[in-house]
DNA sequence: GTCTATATTTGGATAGAC
DNA sequence: GTCTATCCAAATATAGAC
């Protein structure tokens, strides 16, 4: 084994996330992307030897292992509705009551590497399908549980615009508290 | 008066807004913005004297006057319900049913300035209080009205990010068909 | 593994000719 | 009003010492 590592993983991807999430692909520089993280830019390129490209691919890729334990309750929970309940009480902790901008859709504008576009969508679809399980085992039918599906990913993306763009959390928090009926009833 | 301009103010206006929608302000690169206005850097910064800043000033501020075609159609209409189904139909045309992300997204990121952001939340709240309105004209309570104006725009922000990041355009069409109801029923 | 130093390109912005 | 030419800062990325 070589020298150890000054700054974890999971840390680094944590950190390089916020800046992503917040300026988008293009938008987040290098040197904001090392000052979040506290290493030089060059340390960061020995990290992630294709650089801001891979930076960005193992930020969703972490996210993808963050997002089994938000996802989780949908189906561990008894009753559907309280899982989906438990998702949305974890979303809140994830967007910061919806301070924060979601990946999803600040790292898919225009300057981003197809891949990365493609990883965000697979990521979503595994949301929208996680949900629309949920809704298939409350009793909703399986074409019905998927446009619930996403709707929900609809408002959950759309109140954390809105909230950004008005200023005003409770937005999201409100769209948040509508998840359980609108997968389940 | 001096020399006539090659390019029309609205026209240009229109050109850098595709730029900025797609890329968001730090995305937008005065490379990008120059051709596709088809002008060279020097001649935008003749026109924008303030530079980038003004540009995507002046883009927000023509789409302010846009938005007055766009909404008109919730006060002219005698049934409320038909003028928000117009406007969902010039909705459709704006963001060429689903395929062009929003000003009121990717203008609000981190990268942009506060007096930005700050324009488009005002631009945010004037359509929101048109829904509003319209849904008051309807029978709906205020208080109510406001919130169903809300819960119209997160769907729609929503439904153009999902549409984005899913590369399914229906979902926008789908959450614009919704509108009516929403609003007034 | 992390750093300083540097190469190279692109970014935003200006000067001045036409 | 538009252009070419240019400036300077910031961007991404690499080389090599420790």
């Amino acid at each position: 084994m070589g020298r150890a590592a000054s700054v974890e993983d999971e840390v680094i991807y944590a950190r390089l996330a916020e800046v992503f999430r917040a300026n988008g692909y293009a938008g987040a520089s290098l040197s904001a992307l090392s000052e979040a993280v506290g290493l030089q830019r060059a340390s960061l390129y020995h990290r992630f030897p294709s650089g801001k490209h891979g930076m960005a691919a193992a930020v969703l890729t972490s996210m993808e292992a963050n997002f089994d334990t938000i996802l989780r309750p949908l189906v561990t929970a008894p009753d559907v509705a309280d899982g989906v309940a438990e998702m949305a009480r974890r979303l809140a902790l994830g967007y910061r009551d919806g301070r924060l901008a979601c990946v999803l859709d600040t790292m898919t504008l225009a300057g981003a590497p197809d891949d990365i576009k493609a990883q965000a969508g697979r990521l979503a679809r595994t949301w929208v399908r996680a949900m629309a399980d949920a809704a298939v085992r409350a009793g909703v039918g399986e074409e019905d549980a998927l446009g619930r599906a996403r709707a929900a990913l609809v408002r959950i993306e759309g109140a954390l615009v809105v909230a950004r763009v008005l200023d005003d959390r409770s937005v999201f928090t409100q769209a948040l508290g509508e998840l359980p009926d609108l997968l389940t009833r």
